[in-house]
DNA sequence: CAGTGGTCTAGACCACATT
DNA sequence: ATGTGGTCTAGACCACTGT
């Protein structure tokens, strides 16, 4: 019963089948024939399309799955996953409620100015020492507590046209904007925490005393090819809430 | 063909047999049947062992695999994942000099005693109020400057025969301990960071000032099926060095 | 060569969701 | 009742390793 069939799929030799049913699944969703939020076909669908059995139908989407790219659910179907905003934002949020639980911070503009990189900003977002950068100020609050404030530093040349009133106005995620407007996508973030004390300023801000410890909190986010684009530092009262990180899970192989 | 046989296992109603058949695995492996290094016996054996498929039985490895436990070999075997000292050590030491340079702490042995359980410490180690925990002090420095001051807390019924003796001569990491010489190993960890303020008794053992703004790292490590082995306080100061944790990369396909 | 893990098949029954 | 994904079987051949 096991001889292996002729398949519709390409195989490559030395190549797995189901690497190849995955490849082509992944390869239909980019190309739009199934797109996020769609169900797909049942699996016995698509074990006639690819000419392949369940169980190795199945293996290509138990990784897909596992990374995210479809979701399964009994009885329904599979779908593409939605790439929510949701998911988007606490990717890279890593402030939680001291129980441990997840929220949304609640953003309060403060400002937008632009200024000449220093030899900090420079080197993070790699641009000359003097280039104009983009410095906007936000407040975030944890259940009506203020938790932060953020300074956020982006190179003029890759936002061209950002003003205070789309700021101001906004009802995405920052980094949805830079996505969705300046075709900006954030693919990956370095964070970095020290301790240090409020200053007078930050009191004020805050709603806390000069001296109190805070976290602070840079973290430099890249697009592809590990270009560097946004620069940031979060001074956080961690009376409310928690800096939490991705668990770290040991991976072997 | 499909006709469900009789087998040895222990099969919960409601609860997959591939679970069952990894649960076991694990407790041959945490009662010490199997040890790291240690090759299982081959695919076969292990069907008939459990009384289960080629399929059932490797869907079981395949997720032990995936979580770190079991290390597979191509026409070799499969073995007991051993970790080893530098990988372990960097999976799990986040702290790295203000120039963002990774370096090895040195640890000094501070102290060890038996404690009772508090609210907070049960509940992170899932013990019982009051059940007797080990409390292990630790000193951290990084090119010769005090970083930080650890306090470690473990459930004594998981390590027993824990001294000061083998603390203060060991050689390896704390997690290797735990895995070579108690059989526990840690493949997750989870973290929160805080703002505090440094204490007088904090301000001798680091060398700085009380009210001086210090991190405070909570950390608890999980074994397998997520138990709780260890909680770990840290105390960090940030005067020369910085709390880094892995950076976060998007998974496309 | 024999033994191991890696892949694959062609079914089957079960649990769940929708109609 | 029907259709979906979830689990499981009892084999088979392939690729790789060590003798």
């Amino acid at each position: 019963m096991a001889k292996k069939s002729v398949s519709n799929v390409w195989s490559q030799p030395g190549s797995p089948l189901y690497i190849e049913v995955r490849r082509q699944i992944a390869e239909a969703i980019r190309s739009g024939e199934w797109r996020p939020g769609d169900s797909l076909p049942s699996e016995k669908m698509l074990c006639e399309r690819f000419g392949v059995s369940i169980g190795t139908l199945r293996k290509a989407v138990d990784e897909l799955t596992a990374s995210g790219v479809l979701v399964r659910q009994q009885g329904r179907g599979t779908f593409v996953a939605r790439h929510s905003q949701d998911r988007y934002l606490f990717s890279f949020f890593h402030l939680v409620g001291r129980d441990g639980h997840k929220e949304y911070p609640e953003v309060r503009f403060l400002s937008l100015r632009t200024i000449e990189a220093d030899d900090f900003a420079s080197h993070a977002l790699a641009v000359n020492i003097g280039s104009p950068l983009f410095n906007i100020s936000n407040l975030l609050s944890l259940r009506g507590e203020v938790t932060s404030v953020d300074d956020i530093y982006l190179p003029t040349a890759l936002f061209p046209g950002l003003t205070e009133e789309r700021l101001r106005t906004r009802k995405t995620t920052l980094y949805q904007m830079y996505q969705d407007e300046f075709g900006i996508s954030v693919v990956r973030t370095s964070e970095r925490v020290r301790g240090c004390a409020t200053t007078r300023s930050q009191a004020r801000l805050l709603k806390t005393t000069p001296g109190a410890p805070l976290l602070q909190i840079i973290r430099c986010a890249y697009s592809f090819h590990d270009q560097p684009v946004e620069l940031r530092n979060s001074y956080v009262n961690t009376q409310y809430c928690e800096y939490q990180p991705d668990p770290y899970v040991h991976e072997h192989n």
